[in-house]
DNA sequence: TGAAAAGATTGTATCCGTACAACTAAGGGG
DNA sequence: CCCCTTAGTTGTACGGATACAATCTTTTCA
């Protein structure tokens, strides 16, 4: 059977739509968090599993300079703290604090909440969909 | 039969990953149309539709004076012109000139091309995500 | 007709984010 | 030991985006 490249256009159309226009969450963390999106990427990601500063500017996509500001900020509000690597001194491990790790929670939680139509979804379609979505993002 | 709000919660995070992380092409878009991501939105949706100034501003979820200066950059690279309205001398019309509805097209070729694992997809699962997300973005 | 409201523009201030240059400290290899 | 590389920080400059005040024109309506 061959493809319908129609229908898989509409279908990534149909997705970001749903995750980038109806349910972008991202203004909702900023202000719950009182602080920028990148901020509390940056913190979501710390609290996952620490990481040197190197890693969180890839995990960024920024440069190291600006991943210095952000840090700093994260440090100055008591969610992350930076301590030397044990085994290289050049590297800083970034780890969150207990702090953190609840306001992390806090963006998670928002971010992670599944729109209504999901909810409201038939549990069979439900299932298909986290099938297939396993072998998309796999 | 009930839901599996953890199934909910796992669907909706495979939608982010796959839309907001692995096939993001943001960058790519402003690299193509040389400008910043919220001027190639505007004149993709100007390209859709003509719209006075305070729909646009709606639309980019920005205030009318940011509007303003969106617009006037558009204009000034030939991309839309600016006309009153015929029955309220206080609006403008903005509409894509031809210059701009091929760059909105470019545009659109490179965020709407669907990612290769979505082409992948057995076709009966695709013809499958076709329905469930008519439903989900209904 | 005169006051109030709406659409758009101009101007200003500020924050966020990107990009670079320059520098310090530490590690690695000849 | 010296040189080169790597990790991180400091500083600067600039464009992008948000927010707000003020102004102008046009429309609406009492």
């Amino acid at each position: 059977m061959s493809h319908d490249p129609q229908m898989a256009a509409r279908v990534w159309r149909g997705l970001r739509t749903l995750v980038l226009e109806r349910y972008d969450r991202r203004k909702e963390v900023t202000a719950a968090l009182d602080m920028s999106f990148i901020r509390a990427k940056a913190l979501r990601h710390l609290a996952a599993a620490p990481m040197t500063m190197r890693q969180l500017a890839a995990v960024l996509a920024t440069d190291a300079p600006y991943t210095t500001l952000v840090v700093d900020d994260l440090v100055r509000r008591g969610l992350v703290v930076r301590d030397v690597h044990p085994d290289d001194r050049r590297q800083k491990i970034v780890t969150a604090t207990p702090e953190g790790e609840k306001t992390a929670e806090i963006a998670e939680r928002i971010l992670g909440e599944p729109p209504p139509p999901l909810l409201d979804l038939d549990p069979a379609d439900l299932a298909t969909l986290d099938r297939i979505l396993a072998t998309l993002v796999k």
